[in-house]
DNA sequence: GGGTGTAAGTGATAATAATCACACGGCTAA
DNA sequence: TTAGCCGTGTGATTATTATCACTTACACCC
């Protein structure tokens, strides 16, 4: 996936940089510019006018953000991007990216091929969460921190990002108590663990099984 | 939308005519065409191991079909295309789409642009099941039909498509039985009505306002 | 050390949705 | 004409998930 990014370095663009907390852009801006990452994590999210907050991505580097309202005639960012942590981010703005896609096939083909991975994604995530419910949908998303932020050690995975219940619940459209109980059954059978606020997953197996996993791979099974 | 597929059809390739209830393809098949539809519905589905289907798309004139796997390495489906009647498509080789792409940019932004469209479709849905459950599932559906194959008559919209419970339960990833009592309760409400086996949509508003649709307009919102 | 704030954990209850079981009506083919 | 099939409709029950109301744990600050 990185290969596919070094081909937007070649585009005028400028570096921003963001302190944890700090938003990149809100739902409903004005959008102006398209992004990779170049370093640390963003967050994006959505928010329901209820006050809850849906958590659709974990941007890290390599990722692009802000790349659907591309094309719209009035461009407007849907969703909200906040950094998690200190980050560096690279910003196109979208004139000048359109006329590099214009100018050059291979790029836009690069991004053919990012945002149909993006869908593939996307599907992926929407058949979890609607063939198995919230279980799925919380399974699921451990097993995307994982391949996307898992290191292994002692045989099992521990998940590198800190995470509250309420952040992963948001992840997976439930309520932080729901996600509170389902972490301590899989606490109780032994398949996660805590280290140091850490999420460390003993058994992803035992995730997979649960969500008949279709074994997509790490690049569609992400959180990316 | 239909601009937007004029300039594939420069591209050679040939035209395949399917009957009603026939597959285009099935998921796991080796992928070698892309397609988009000149005539009919295609209903685009995926299958889960319990027997239980889920329904993504009706795919219409315009819409295009197995654009997911053209990127991959070995090209799979994902999921399975069936005429729901009497339908004609234009199938053009992977190979053949891969060097139009290399060699006419607009024609890459013209499928970035279809794409970016697919993607926020699926955005949208994905918000309206995530956050107001089965009815959110079920009204969306009801709305996303309405925009694609609604006849606006006698101050309502006649859903031309005919669909029986487990069809429309199946958009949903509802059990046959809730969508029927969801749907006995509209009618109740003189909110949908049945006409000759087809919905009849009387106000539309109600469904909007009870998943506080965010109008984001019919070509965001809709089934193909 | 005590106060404050934030996150985790948990019981009780309510709301939502699935499952099971079966009745009914319309259509069709023998 | 009747049996069989398919889709619809509905009651009863169970399973899942959210909500409310609290307690506990821990870090941080003055």
């Amino acid at each position: 996936m990185d290969s596919m990014i070094r081909q937007f370095y070649e585009i005028p663009g400028r570096i921003v940089t963001l302190k944890g907390g700090e938003y990149l852009f809100h739902e409903g801006d004005h959008a102006k510019y398209f992004y990779f990452v170049r370093s640390g994590q963003i967050f994006i999210t959505k928010f329901a006018e209820s006050g809850r907050v849906l958590s659709l991505r974990l941007a890290t580097k390599g990722s692009i953000i802000g790349e659907l309202p591309l094309f719209e005639e009035t461009p407007i960012y849907i969703f909200n991007a906040v950094a998690q942590s200190q980050s560096e981010v690279y910003a196109i703005e979208f004139p000048t990216l359109h006329s590099y896609l214009e100018k050059k096939p291979a790029l836009a083909i690069n991004l053919l091929k990012i945002i149909g991975m993006h869908m593939r994604k996307q599907h992926s995530k929407f058949r979890d969460l609607l063939l198995y419910g919230k279980k799925g949908a919380i399974y699921s998303t451990l097993i995307r921190f994982a391949n996307s932020y898992g290191r292994e050690i002692d045989g099992g995975i521990l998940i590198t990002v800190p995470l509250t219940n309420q952040e992963l619940a948001n992840y997976s459209a439930t309520a932080r108590e729901s996600l509170n109980r389902m972490l301590s059954n899989l606490r109780r059978q032994n398949v996660i663990d805590m280290r140091d606020g850490l999420i460390f997953i003993r058994d992803i197996n035992f995730l997979k099984r649960e969500i008949q996993c279709e074994n997509c791979g790490r690049e569609i099974c992400n959180i990316e």
